[in-house]
DNA sequence: CTAATATGAACCAATGATGAGCCAATTATC
DNA sequence: GATAATTGGCTCATCATTGGTTCATATTAG
């Protein structure tokens, strides 16, 4: 038989991945590089890397080159990253069945202060006439409801929502459909909301709610999903 | 630089934001300006701003120019590392929250082969008498079941739920409350959940999903909250 | 000699970079 | 208010790089 030249350099190339020679951006050279820093023929080279390649240690795509295999985790921050994108619509589906039922659980769990807290912020947002403020005091109000309801991670799960309607898309979304009218409509809303709070009223607020939610998604879209 | 020239632009430009070199008025220069100075085409300087655009970093707008964004006020990361450690009751809390909803969705939303696969799970999980096998289909049943009301964010959701209850002090806690007798009884409220899903009948649906829930939960912790 | 391996060359296909052009939204200017 | 300049949004054709593949030929161990 004659030298088993691949498998050498398949050791080698082991031994050089090991060592972290390319950890810096994890690309390897190109093949034809490969081969020529070896001195060998292409296909030689070829044979080595693809060794590693059905060992799973390296990964290689056409036109951009070989790669060190990075350990793949699919966790949070693969979830998270999907989340930051998905459709408005989607989100005020999903705001529409989270919020009522918050407002509900808030209704029974929330502090004196913690109803103190929405008011509060119910007030700043109605004397707030700027857009940009108002926004901020819409928002509060929603997050100090949520923060009544005292779950953590329905907390959590606002907070997400937050940031994804913090993203791009959406303030331009929001700032084309902003009107003085949707402003006073918003605030009567929120009245309504904060008075069933008040009242201990569950299946109300979710109710008032709903009703808001509604609006805003009419406001958005032009109609109800 | 002859590869990969658009993420190492990209690099450059997320350090140079980190040192608040644009901080002033957070105004980055134009794309053909940033092509420029790193000499680099427009259309190669466009996909590095673009890769920070949708990593939330910078914002664009037509005819104004690109900012630097404010840093959320609440990131992602904070609220991984807080949804992380959630008790087991606020878990169950949302879950009751969230999973009836996402059912009566379900109901409105899913195709015929959403169906077969929510059955085909359902099947599995009736056959499987091992505690994990089972477990595994179970989660696979209310997994299909958020598939199937084609709502991305949701399925987000539903995944960070998921995540969370496969972290150890749920596991822990799962394997202690299992029994042959909770497995059936299981079995048949996700055969009532099914059932109702073929239907169509979403309010039906909901209610199913919720008798489970409670279910889940009495079993957990041997109340309701 | 034979079989397995190595070689070198050619061509294909996917990817990324480039440069140019045009459009649309916004802002600045008159 | 109308117009021009600026800026991002988008498409296209072209080129270079890179892995994917095949084939004829040379080399070497058994």
């Amino acid at each position: 038989m004659p030298k088993q030249i691949a498998s050498e350099v398949e050791k080698s190339l082991r031994q050089r991945i090991a060592a972290g020679e390319w950890s810096h951006d994890g690309q390897l050279p190109a093949e034809r590089d490969i081969a020529k820093e070896y001195a060998v023929a292409r296909n030689t080279a070829r044979r080595a890397i693809n060794a590693l390649v059905d060992e799973g240690v390296i990964s290689r795509h056409v036109g951009r080159g070989t790669f060190v295999r990075p350990a793949d985790e699919v966790d949070m921050n693969d979830i998270l990253q999907r989340v930051t994108g998905v459709s408005p619509t989607d989100m005020m589906t999903v705001r529409r069945l989270v919020e009522p039922q918050a407002a509900a659980i808030a209704v029974t769990m929330a502090s004196a202060s913690d109803l103190d807290a929405i008011v509060e912020a119910h007030e700043m947002a109605k004397a707030e006439r700027d857009p940009a403020k108002f926004e901020y005091w819409d928002a509060q109000i929603h997050h100090r409801i949520f923060k009544a309801a005292r779950n953590e991670l329905l907390m959590s799960l606002h907070d997400i929502l937050r940031v994804i309607r913090n993203r791009d898309p959406w303030i331009e979304l929001k700032r084309k459909r902003f009107s003085e009218e949707r402003r006073l409509g918003y605030c009567a809303q929120h009245e309504d909301i904060v008075r069933m709070l008040k009242d201990r009223d569950a299946a109300g607020a979710s109710d008032a709610m709903l009703v808001h939610m509604n609006a805003i998604e009419m406001n958005l879209f032009g109609r109800l999903n």
